[in-house]
DNA sequence: ATGCAACCTCAACCTAGATTGAGGTCAAGC
DNA sequence: GCTTGACCTCAATCTAGGTTGAGGTTGCAT
């Protein structure tokens, strides 16, 4: 197991457990940086191992690859990042993670009251409210889970 | 505020809170039917405010519309369904929502050890092995909460 | 010095969950 | 009976997070 400094991109999707086209995407979408060679292959740092792995994680974790950006932006520019910067941003994933699973929780006891008062019935179920908006504007489950709430859409229900 | 028995598109869609186009996209995936006028525009019975109100408040729950669409099959198909056969598919869908909700604490608890135990530091941690394959395969976070995990990917990775 | 696997870029395609626009029809009020 | 807003279909576009393929280089081992 000798300690190479400098891998490919195949090297490094292998030891992360990535694919290679996602490592390309990451660096279209600015989460990683590679240097070239002199015929433009990509070369990776050992240190870029952990950010690859980060951003498996995070992702695991349920941040979106804008999220992770944010986090990694936040890692010293000179230097190769060290284990108590990555504790740092760790410990700031966990904060983030908390806050999605007491919305969750939230949510999940308003749908007990909703069940429980014989709701499903309109007018007065805060679930059922057009109203209470939280669903729309983009893919997936994400407002819910604690993200930013779009601003109210058109829908003039005057119900 | 008379009970009016048929109702167009642009008129259920101001009632539950959802753009035109949504429910036609719904209607498209098979989530909700209607019937049609001499001239092939759309018609919705009162029962359908409950549907789509449903379809509503299941996504802000975090359910696809194919997950929305499964219990949705369960109603009754010769009646109208009724408090109780809402009551029903609700609480399965609160069943659903507590089995993500342990997904994600668990994660949460996990990350905790990585952070606690000065991990990230690779080859020991659980989150950071590539064989734990968790965020492969689809769009979005929702493996991680509980869904099903895709069959592992090609990511050779012997590290 | 050559062969071939691994790399390169760029464009197209995929799923989920929609919205927007073009071009055309319906129906209700005056 | 005509105007006008609401409706119709169908195709294109969008975001997120990628994968796949075409067509063309690089670089390492023999």
């Amino acid at each position: 197991m000798q300690a190479k400094d400098v891998l490919s991109i195949g090297e490094i999707a292998a030891r992360v457990g990535l694919s290679v086209s996602s490592i390309r995407f990451y660096e279209a979408r600015g989460l990683i940086q590679a240097h070239r060679s002199a015929g433009q292959q990509r070369r990776y740092h050992r240190a870029d191992i952990r950010r690859l792995s980060f951003i498996r994680i995070a992702q695991q974790l349920g941040l979106t690859l804008e999220e992770i950006k944010a986090e990694l932006d936040r890692l010293p520019l000179g230097r190769p990042p060290n284990a108590r910067d990555w504790r740092g941003i760790s410990t700031a994933i966990a904060a983030t993670l908390d806050q999605k699973i007491q919305a969750l929780m939230k949510t999940r006891d308003r749908l007990d009251g909703c069940i429980g008062c014989g709701c499903l019935s309109l007018e007065t179920c805060a679930l059922f409210n057009p109203r209470d908006q939280a669903a729309k504007g983009g893919a997936g489950p994400r407002y819910l889970l604690g993200d930013d709430i779009p601003p109210a859409t058109k829908a003039s229900a005057h119900d």
